[in-house]
DNA sequence: ACAAAACCTACCAGAATAGTATGATTTGAT
DNA sequence: ATCAAATCATACTATTCTGGTAGGTTTTGT
């Protein structure tokens, strides 16, 4: 029942993409200095990302990656499913139909209400939040708001 | 983000102990023709169970298995931690201290306030639930309770 | 004594995870 | 035109996890 590195990867690379927009692309090279991930694996990850239309890339010098929307856009649960390809807790609702009828078994599961149940919290909770609230996370962490003045 | 077999099995059997218990000790013979798990990878699961103190075992000829406890008294959560180890959905949640705080970025994690939450709303959920409420759930859809009389 | 059952330990194949490696391609700047 | 910086693409690898299987030992009621 864990989430992946990339999910979590994931998440800090649009973090840190969110904190240092300025308009121009930046490299994965200045994030994998600031995250401590390897460039090459952030290759992966972006390029998840960037399938899934989260991300502006280009290519060449001075090329690099910035947000395709703006923050408060996107759910932290799109992200994590993105790269975990679904958050729920078992196969069978994890396909396409995402009910668990598929299974030879469900007609008689006593334990597949349950099932969706808890696949329904888990979802629900991470589409609760958009990478601009843990944005505000960071931000009073780092001091940015000192409401003490 | 997936349960693993050993816990959706190991409900599968407090369910199956719970629903043909007689006073008698169960077989894993038994449990393994009806629900369709082998003797050899029951035995697992139930000396998990077991070494929880989930159930009352007998060893030789006409021992088996059964419940310790009646069925409400589970929390379905319990059985699950107990075969998952942990329901954390990151590593730096599921240690002994369980706050994440023996991460080293713990400080500056803008991520960590949603994860314990994520955290909170699984925990919560399968907590909600005993294993008398799977079985009621059973009795339904086998036509235990009919209302219509 | 015997048979049935739990118990214990070890082994194993396949998949997933978490990367690493190599190189091709694109692009802006000089 | 060339070069360097960067993404993009593909392949490889080591380790761990998952989901079992196998063989043998011990216990116990009859």
């Amino acid at each position: 029942m864990k989430i992946s590195t990339k999910g979590r990867y994931a998440l800090r690379v649009m973090i840190d993409l969110a904190l240092h927009d300025s308009g121009e692309y930046i490299a994965l090279k200045d994030i994998s200095e600031r995250q401590g991930i390897t460039v090459k694996y952030l290759e992966q990850i972006v390029t998840n990302l960037n399938k899934a239309g989260f991300l502006r890339s280009m290519r060449g010098n001075n090329g690099g990656h910035r947000l395709a929307r703006r923050p408060y856009e996107y759910k932290v649960g799109d992200i994590l499913r993105t790269m975990e390809g679904s958050l729920s807790p078992i196969e069978c609702l994890a396909d396409s139909v995402g009910d668990g009828v598929n299974c030879p078994r469900s007609e008689e599961c006593p334990t597949l209400g349950f099932w969706r149940g808890l696949d329904k919290v888990i979802n629900e909770y991470v589409d609760r939040y958009t990478l601009q609230d843990l944005i505000d996370q960071e931000q009073i962490i780092a001091g940015g708001y000192d409401y003490s003045i």
